[in-house]
RNA sequence: CGGGGUGUAGCUUAGCCUGGUAGAGCGCCUGGUUUGGGACCAGGAGGUCGCGAGUUCGAAUCUCGCCGCCCCGACCA
């Protein structure tokens, strides 16, 4: 039982101007975090019990799951991340720093790096420890600080440099046992959301940096997300939009007939797709080829896609360059022969074709038999361009971001897209690391494998917003029992009055030995004040005890989900309370 | 890093355009009256106006530079 006179929780009438949205507000005004720089926080006490209900139901998830926690440093050897297959594109977001600590490192002083997460701590580890199929699978994972020099911090705890994440990563002898693993995870994931009482949907993803072959996120639908979730309710499909693809261009596409010679027209000042729809040209986008530029790993080369279409870059991913980005104009200009407007993929018209690392073109262009692309001259542009023809196409793939209202790929029915906050995402990262570092093991037959490799994270800090972002009402946050940082609060509205304090605390005693927290308002504020605060730091179950209330013989109980408030005689108050938490409890640990 | 915005008391802010002794609300302290949904009265403390240059008799206000923070984009748990 905790006296909330002789506690600490800051409540703020007013928001901070430099929150936006509800959660990161609620964040602040509940006296559950305070800023210290961007992306940088203090947890004050409520906001610390938060945290820690959150990393309890993880370690229970996981230790059921089968995982073994331990806990890494977070300071690594920088040379350990340029052994690393992710070195980089990872280098950019981490924190570095030298061990002279003045930022003027002699050459021969060791350098470190924060571990924005641990695959190349725990993968030398394992490769040192374990040597044996018998000593397989195993999964470990721990629960702590990451850091991220993130470009942007944004909305609080959303996206902070610093945070507090779980990461596992999982070893098996084979693909079968890692699929296994995988599908653990997934499932320890699911109970994890379920038991804090979030909503969170699995949907499928890219996996981006880390590679590997498979993966989904956990997303927490929410207007304020980061991420446009594609999906199908009737279908089940979800994916996330870097990832998500649609039914518009068929598995079986037959390529288009050439349709008459090709044709160079002039075009001046013509560099937009939309210029060329336009009379006179009247060009339908659907029948433009749009060459796009990009540079990966210090080459450069193109993409094709239909005019009406844009790019996903995300998709990129799937060509094997570690790092890629658009090329400028002054990187183009050489290679092509001409400035961004007017490109092309014609074969012999590229100036210098040599210079690229590949022609890759989306899928949907195979629909155009009849295109009309740039000619690598400005001002000027070809028409009747066929893509088996006239296009020296490197490799097909799926590189067009999904809109919505494309058909879905499993039902044909029409996509939707909404926002969402990823708070967790695994992968199945495959053999990539255990073969850079040499975490192999050897079978029963005596022969040597690489291991394979999944990892996993939760944000257990971008959970705790999360939650308040769909947990809220306009006069503060609702939080489900589970991660609520007590469960019960005792609202004493004379506390001078000593029977009103000694039934508060036998009170908060009934509730305690039925298992739940209590907190006791005892502050001498009056109780417009109170309520105030009640409401915003959104306690589950609320009891108010007063000098009124005694006089007629009963205390007020109130969830802080609901409107009404039932009035309870004396004489019960003691069992109801046992029985209200005992019930809750149940409920909210329905898995 | 590109674009936009902002910085005045612990918090929310007015004043800036049009230069002339820095104002309010909340919170805090003292006293009193109140006491079931953010009370009232009286008194009080608290500000190098983000930092540095410049213009000017005089700068919170105009100019330049820097820094912090917020929002949009690329990236992520």
């Amino acid at each position: 039982m905790k006296l909330w006179s002789q506690f600490f929780i800051p409540t703020l009438k007013e928001s901070p101007a430099d929150a936006e949205i509800a959660s990161h507000k609620l964040l602040i005004r509940a006296g559950l975090v305070r800023k210290l720089g961007g992306g940088l926080y203090t947890y004050l006490p409520l906001g610390l019990r938060v945290m820690q209900k959150l990393t309890q139901i993880c370690r229970e998830e996981m230790d059921a799951a089968g995982g073994i926690e331990l806990w890494m440093p977070h300071v690594h050897p920088v040379e350990l991340w340029q052994q690393g297959p992710r070195w980089p594109a990872a280098r950019e977001i981490m924190f570095r720093a030298d061990s002279a600590g003045d930022g003027r490192r002699p050459p021969r002083e060791p350098e470190f790096v924060l571990g924005p997460t641990h695959e190349e701590v725990v993968t030398p580890l394992v490769k040192a420890e374990i040597t044996s199929y018998r000593d397989l699978p195993r999964n470990f994972y721990q629960i702590a600080t990451k850091f991220r020099n993130e470009i942007r911090p944004r909305f609080g705890l959303m996206r902070a440099r610093e945070f507090v994440m779980m990461d596992a990563y999982s070893f098996d002898a084979d693909d079968d046992g890692a699929v296994r693993s995988y599908r653990a995870m997934k499932a320890a994931y699911e109970r994890f959301f379920r038991r804090v009482g979030v909503q969170a949907i699995a949907v499928e993803a890219d996996t981006g940096v880390m590679g590997g072959s498979f993966s989904h996120e956990f997303m927490v639908p929410a207007e304020v997300g980061d991420d446009d979730v594609i999906y199908n309710e009737a279908s089940g499909y979800a994916a996330n939009r870097e990832k998500a693809t649609s039914a518009l261009v068929p598995a079986d596409l037959a390529d288009a007939p050439p349709a008459g010679e090709r044709e160079e027209f002039a075009t001046p000042g013509v560099v937009t797709i939309a210029a060329l729809e336009a009379a006179p040209y009247s060009v339908p986008a659907t029948r433009q080829f749009k060459t796009l530029v990009y540079i990966g790993d210090g080459r450069p080369f193109l993409v094709i896609l239909r005019g009406s279409d844009e790019l996903e870059e995300a998709k990129l991913g799937a060509l094997g360059f570690s790092v890629y980005r658009p090329a400028t104009t002054e990187e183009i200009e050489p290679v092509m022969g001409a400035k961004p407007g007017s490109l092309g993929a014609v074969r012999g018209t590229i100036r210098n074709p040599d210079a690229l690392a590949g022609i890759f073109a989306d899928h949907a262009i195979r629909l155009i038999g009849n295109g009309t692309t740039g000619a690598n001259k400005d001002g000027f542009h070809v028409r009747n361009v066929n893509v088996v023809r006239d296009l020296g196409v490197t490799r097909f793939g799926d590189f067009r971001r999904v809109q919505p209202g494309e058909p879905d790929v499993k039902s044909g029915q029409p996509l939707q897209v909404r926002r969402g906050i990823e708070v967790g995402h695994i992968f199945k990262l495959g053999t990539k690391y255990a073969e850079r570092f040499g975490a192999m093991y050897t079978d029963d037959q005596k022969q040597s494998h690489p291991m394979v490799m999944g990892c996993y994270g939760i944000g257990i800090s971008r959970t705790m917003q999360a939650v308040i972002e769909q947990s809220h009402d306009a006069d503060g946050i609702v939080w489900p029992w589970n991660c609520a940082p007590y469960q019960v609060l005792v609202c004493v509205l004379d506390p001078q009055l000593p029977e009103a304090m000694a039934l508060a605390k036998k009170l908060g005693g009934a509730a305690e030995q039925a298992g739940a927290e209590v907190l006791i308002d005892d502050r001498a504020e009056r109780p417009g004040v109170k309520f105030k605060d009640a409401d915003l730091i959104g306690i589950p179950l609320r009891l108010t005890v007063g000098g009124k209330g005694l006089r007629e013989g009963i205390v007020e109980l109130k969830w802080r989900s609901a409107k009404e408030v039932s009035k309870v005689p004396l004489a019960e108050a003691e069992a109801r309370v046992g029985a209200a938490v005992r019930e809750a409890a149940a409920a909210g640990k329905k898995d």
